[in-house]
DNA sequence: TCTTGAGCGGGACAAATGTCACGGGTCCCC
DNA sequence: GGGGACCCGTGACATTTGTCCCGCTCAAGA
């Protein structure tokens, strides 16, 4: 015979924070005939440990998690569990989490707008070997560059980011004030903004955090 | 006979933006043989309408919503569609957000966390008459008291959200810089913090927006 | 080897932000 | 008729923030 129908079920790893949104893609990708869940985590860094455990086929893993975020669980699956391919499910279709994703050997990255059919199809796809991108997406990353900041800019940026003052992104970085002004202001002169809430905002719209 | 099997499902109408969510909600509310989805909206200003026009029994809402508010939809639901129950289905459970669904009419108010089961049953315990709130939340949302802010502050705090100035503010409202300034300055004292991205944190936190 | 960029810090300065004490007006309610 | 709320505004002031200099170290690359 040319083709050799799979026996077994696809084995999906879910790694989703929202408990409602977790239980609704486990049934609902649970319901097709060549796919089953084996194991949900809610945390980001339960997913290598789930995976080491189970040994599934595909992720499925969200970015924003508690713990570790889902680009960081890919790029160490890639090395712990080399056989399981990652798709990434995100809310936000930032162009630096496509990059970030792909740098991390993700086999996929999907926005959770679209339509639910996309979800399952794309887990056959991966599996298959393709590359599941949203071509405009995918688009929109490359012709946005890649991240100007450099990580300590990041650092800071994130610090800074619940309204706390210099004097508090010092102590908690340990740097002196002069410093955090100093990073504070060359990143809102890279991001083209006129303060760090702007510079904030633009940086967590690329994905850059 | 002293009970009545209802014969026709329950009409259920589906308010929410993520693409990917709705489907699956639906999907999964579709199972129900007793629940049928008779309508799906992904903006706040198609819910009154789709609901005038499919005369669903109970409506599943989402708060953050493109368009009009969930909260501000549940409102206007309660006016122009009586016999129509409302659900509030949100990410976040804010006080502040539960008060709001309780003053406009909501029949029930329900976090995405937690198990998909949940769902199904807070559609037929609101049907039932019931009003389903997580007692827990119920405490919160009581103890921590009405929003203290005026009317005009949450405008001046909502238009500082994106790191505006003190002038874009202004500007936008047509009002003095100086008043804006006042408005900040007492924002950031009711709020109990530092500075206006502080004061946004904590009111958006407690649903004040 | 020389340059470049990142990391870190200092100092001085202008601009923005936050505070305070005041004024006026309206409306509603006791 | 007098509070008391909210609304809107001024002006003065202290603090914070952002900018632009400058300095130094270290590692990587041409």
């Amino acid at each position: 015979m040319t083709e050799t129908p799979r026996t077994e079920p696809v084995r999906v790893l879910l790694a989703e924070d929202q408990g409602m949104m977790r239980g609704a893609l486990a049934l609902l990708l649970g319901m097709e005939d060549d796919l089953e869940v084996v194991a949900q985590v809610s945390a980001g860094d339960a997913i290598v440990e789930a995976a080491l455990a189970h040994r599934p086929d595909v992720a499925l893993l969200d970015i924003e998690l508690p713990g570790m975020s889902g680009l960081d669980a890919a790029a160490e699956l890639r090395v712990r569990v080399p056989g399981c391919r990652v798709l990434i499910l995100t809310t936000f279709g930032r162009p630096g989490y496509l990059r970030r994703a792909m740098e991390a050997g993700a086999a996929g990255f999907l926005v959770k707008d679209g339509p639910v059919e996309e979800l399952a199809a794309a887990v056959r796809r991966v599996l298959a070997g393709e590359q599941v991108v949203d071509p405009a997406l995918a688009m929109a990353a490359l012709s946005a560059g890649p991240n100007p900041l450099t990580p300590r800019e990041c650092d800071v940026l994130r610090s800074a980011a619940d309204g706390a003052t210099v004097a508090d992104i010092a102590a908690e970085l340990h740097l002196s004030e002069s410093t955090v002004r100093n990073y504070l202001s060359s990143v809102i002169g890279k991001t083209g903004t006129r303060n760090r809430t702007e510079a904030l905002r633009e940086a967590r719209h690329q994905g850059w955090l």
